[in-house]
RNA sequence: GGCGGUAUAGCCAAGUGGUAAGGCAGAGGUCUGCAAAACCUUCAUCGUCGGUUCAAAUCCGACUACCGCCUCCA
């Protein structure tokens, strides 16, 4: 069949192919690194992380970029309040994103360029637009002539005049004298008094919110790359402005698909979770409170495009989804024990059938809900498996292997158990006794006395067995 | 106002013409000394109204509700 995606530029499903074989490049606009990442904020990380994730399941070699805005406005903000210079405020979060992503187990990106590492480049991007005609200084600021570029508007949908009555009513005074167009935006601002700043041709001052990722983005991953994904609310002004200024200097194609995830909401509304709103919760936060993975695997198994409502019931679905997952994996492992060696071609069978199905799925805009029902469906067929009185090894070993393996691309890691405790197996072994001979209240004892431990015991057709509750 | 999205059981959620996947919760059952785990059974006519069709959740029209973007935001 083949992977389709649905690209943003033309609201259509198109064929995904790369634009070399067996390589993919996408580029993930990452936060401004002023505050702790809340889970909006997660949501798209997570996101991509599961389609990055997919599309190396697929075999191709993913060379995945991803920056941090650690200059602008709010950070020059939040280190006047704290006291502190921007860079200290950029590397106090910077830190922190990596914890937590690590946490929500976010494979690290290939590269996470930082905008002011690219100074260089971005005033000379400025500069290129400049010569070419599509942008113009002025009073040490520069703007891009948005009406030049002759498809503006097309990634968001929106046409130029609707455009120009809606941004004369929220841009400054201040600022719409300087522009020729209400609707040109800022390349290079010029830095207030005191402000952290850097020298440019056009005096001191510091890159517009855009520019930067059309110079690292180019810089890193060609004039034209495959992927670039962000959350909804990106896809216009920040990456219509972003394709503007990367089509006008190179004369190329800047983007051949466009990502954009839906976001988390909260509340009886179901409004949208941001900073600006004041009702997010961060990860930081979170994840004190419930495991990681259970809001990664809440996350990862929700379609990249659809909302997200962050709830409790959301939250325990996918805690006991996730256990049920690890739980199938135990069961089959306790089997390995006793297993015959040789494979069970029919159940061999099914199970690749399920993949190829999961692949359908996946392949489909990576339709994920429909994805893990195909890995619940092996699960249920490892459970029914591992109570069958004779099993095979290779049998055992494949259904683990693909449960692991797809759960995998879901950021989920199940575990085995080990059941090889001596301790643990001599009291399995007193209460089996205790058990014999009926003597129920010394067998409860030991297993109220290991439950103590997070060690719960169940009893099987194979005997008893064990294994560790999680803590949380 | 312009543009885009969504509306399916108590909840989450698949499903673009042929009589509603999957999961959570619930109910009943099997197994078990008890329990746990697992498995089995059970649980909807698809926002409203109208139309097209032998046949529609799926196509067309109208309407309603909610969300988002157009301004910093994943």
């Amino acid at each position: 069949m083949g992977l389709k995606v649905y690209n943003s530029l033309n609201n259509e499903m198109e064929v995904f192919e790369p634009l070399q074989a067996g390589k993919v490049n996408m580029y993930v606009c990452g936060p401004t690194v002023y505050n702790y990442i809340h889970i909006g904020n997660a949501r798209s990380i997570v996101a991509f992380d599961t389609i990055r994730r997919y599309l190396e399941y697929l075999g191709y070699d993913v060379n995945y970029v991803s920056n941090f805005t650690d200059v602008d406005d709010k950070m020059i903000k939040a280190a006047k309040e704290d006291g502190i210079t921007v860079p200290e405020v950029a590397d106090k979060f910077i830190k922190a994103y990596f914890e937590d992503t690590k946490a929500l187990n976010v494979e690290p990106a290939t590269l996470n360029p930082r905008a002011t590492e690219n100074i260089p480049d971005i005033i000379k991007f400025v500069q290129a637009l400049i010569d070419q005609g599509y942008a113009y200084s002025i009073d040490g600021d520069v703007y891009y002539r948005a009406r030049k570029f002759k498809t503006y508007g097309e990634l968001g949908h929106e046409d130029l005049d609707t455009l120009e009555s809606g941004a004369s009513q929220h841009v400054s005074a201040d600022e719409l004298a300087k522009k020729e167009d209400p609707i040109d935006f800022a390349l290079w601002k010029k830095a207030k008094p005191d402000e952290i700043s850097w020298d440019s041709p056009w005096g001191k001052g510091r890159p517009g919110w855009h520019i930067e990722c059309s110079v690292m983005s180019t810089k890193y991953l060609g004039d034209t790359f495959d992927i670039h994904g962000g959350g909804i609310d990106l896809e216009f002004p920040h990456h219509e402005n972003e394709r503007a200024q990367s089509e006008a200097k190179t004369g190329k194609r800047f983007v051949n698909y466009w990502l954009h995830n839906g976001f988390v909401t909260v509340g009886d509304d179901d409004e949208k979770m941001s900073k600006s709103l004041g009702n997010f919760v961060t990860v930081h936060d979170l994840i004190k409170k419930i495991d990681p993975q259970v809001l990664r695997f809440m996350m990862s198994t929700t379609q990249y495009r659809r909302p997200i409502r962050f709830s409790q019931a959301g939250l325990d679905e996918a805690t006991a989804n996730l256990k049920k997952l690890q739980t199938a994996y135990t069961n089959l492992e306790y089997r390995l024990k006793d297993a015959e060696e040789d494979g069970d071609p029919k159940v061999d069978q099914e199970i690749r059938q399920l993949q190829a199905d999961f692949q359908d799925a996946m392949d489909d805009d990576f339709n994920v809900q429909n994805g893990i029902a195909k890995v619940y469906e092996i699960a249920k067929l490892g459970n029914v498996y591992a109570e069958r009185p004779f099993v095979f090894k290779e049998t055992i070993e494949l259904i683990m292997q693909r449960l692991k393996q797809l759960s995998s691309i879901f950021g989920i890691e199940l575990s085995a158990t080990a059941f090889n405790d001596a301790d643990v197996e001599k009291l399995i072994a007193e209460r089996n006794q205790a058990r014999a001979d009926h003597n129920f209240q010394r067998s409860d004892e030991i297993r109220d006395e290991l439950k103590e431990q997070g060690i719960v015991l169940e009893d099987t057709s194979q005997g008893t067995r064990f294994r560790r509750e999680n803590k949380r």
